[in-house]
DNA sequence: ACACGAAGGTTGCCACATCAACTATTGAAT
DNA sequence: ATTCAATAGTTGATGTGGCAACCTTCGTGT
């Protein structure tokens, strides 16, 4: 069995020749951050896989064309909102259309011709019915263990991160005084 | 292109009749750490694939074993520290068979014969070589944006997050006062 | 002595993501 | 007009992770 005094939990190496290393603190910080990044997204896929063959990926791009005016987005704007390359989005968008819970469509706009994915009604069903599971998820695996004032944290600490991680996404979110006045 | 209006960043769908929804403050803490839960293994991944043709999850089975007495560890606790299946590790691990960087090796002890994983001294200097990149990289996208005190949030929020996602592994941390007193 | 179950570990198959190459369309430069 | 670069989007090849089946070894019960 794996015992306490075998961890060597972090992931980095201890090496005094490169000068910034991290510190105790942040070595635990960045230990149960990975380890958050390994697990979390295993149990949020795990839910909706068992319970509606989606995978979260899948999932946001169902419920962003949910959300979206008339059920329709165009390819670029999903891979923003679902935060994926637009060749993962291709490949996501052909499977749900398999399924027939999306579409394809050419918009003929004014400007260009672009491609717009549009949620079919089986789609929007389909999304309705994963929906309360996935939430109830959430809740369990995030926002029961945690006080009003750590989701806040959370919340800050999070879009901090993705100034660095997703800088062009940052911009599309208000930032609540993204850092506090040190 | 993607406007502020356009943003219905949320992966959840508005479905009145599931009883425990989200509140506003809690979906944008969701939609900030899925986010983060996207972009950020991918950001991490992509600097140690690009510098040292590795992902995450193979630096930290390097790094543990480097760490480890005798650089040998058990495949069952090297899974449990790099927080991966048996079957992801052993894939993994032959893998790093192939590049002549970790060796298995039968382990005669007392009580029962298991699979050690050895780090071999090509895979040691491949690991030291890799990891003050990857430093620069965790402090570039992590602790360089933070605070002191958000980095001790962070600390407590993921602790208490891996109850949930990884119960077995919270053993093998002492927490610090998981959560404070509300 | 023998059967049985549990735990450690591996393997093969399938699903999904990444990457690079490619098409098509637009707008600007000359 | 023609070329050039940039943007949007797709496709196919490759690689990696998950799952389930499987083998082995050990410990236990009878």
């Amino acid at each position: 069995m794996f015992k306490v005094s075998d961890r060597v939990f972090c992931s980095v190496v201890s090496d005094p020749t490169s000068a910034p290393w991290l510190s105790d603190d942040e070595q635990r910080a960045w230990m149960a951050l990975t380890t958050v990044l390994t697990t979390l997204p295993a149990a949020i896929d795990a839910q909706l896989k068992r319970d509606s063959g989606l995978n979260f990926f899948e999932y946001t791009i169902l419920s962003s064309l949910a959300q979206a005016p008339g059920r329709a987005l165009r390819m670029n704007s999903l891979a923003h909102l679902a935060a994926g390359s637009p060749s993962r989005l291709s490949h996501a968008v052909s499977r749900l259309e398999g399924h027939g819970w999306v579409a394809r469509r050419n918009t003929e706009s004014p400007e260009g011709r672009w491609v717009e994915a549009v949620l079919t009604d089986a789609g929007a069903t389909a999304v309705a019915a994963a929906a309360p599971a996935h939430v109830r998820e959430a809740r369990r695996l995030v926002f029961d263990g945690l006080t009003a004032e750590q989701v806040e944290q959370l919340t800050r600490i999070g879009y901090q991160l993705l100034r660095a991680t997703a800088p062009h996404l940052t911009a599309c979110m208000e930032v609540p005084g993204a850092r506090p006045p040190t």
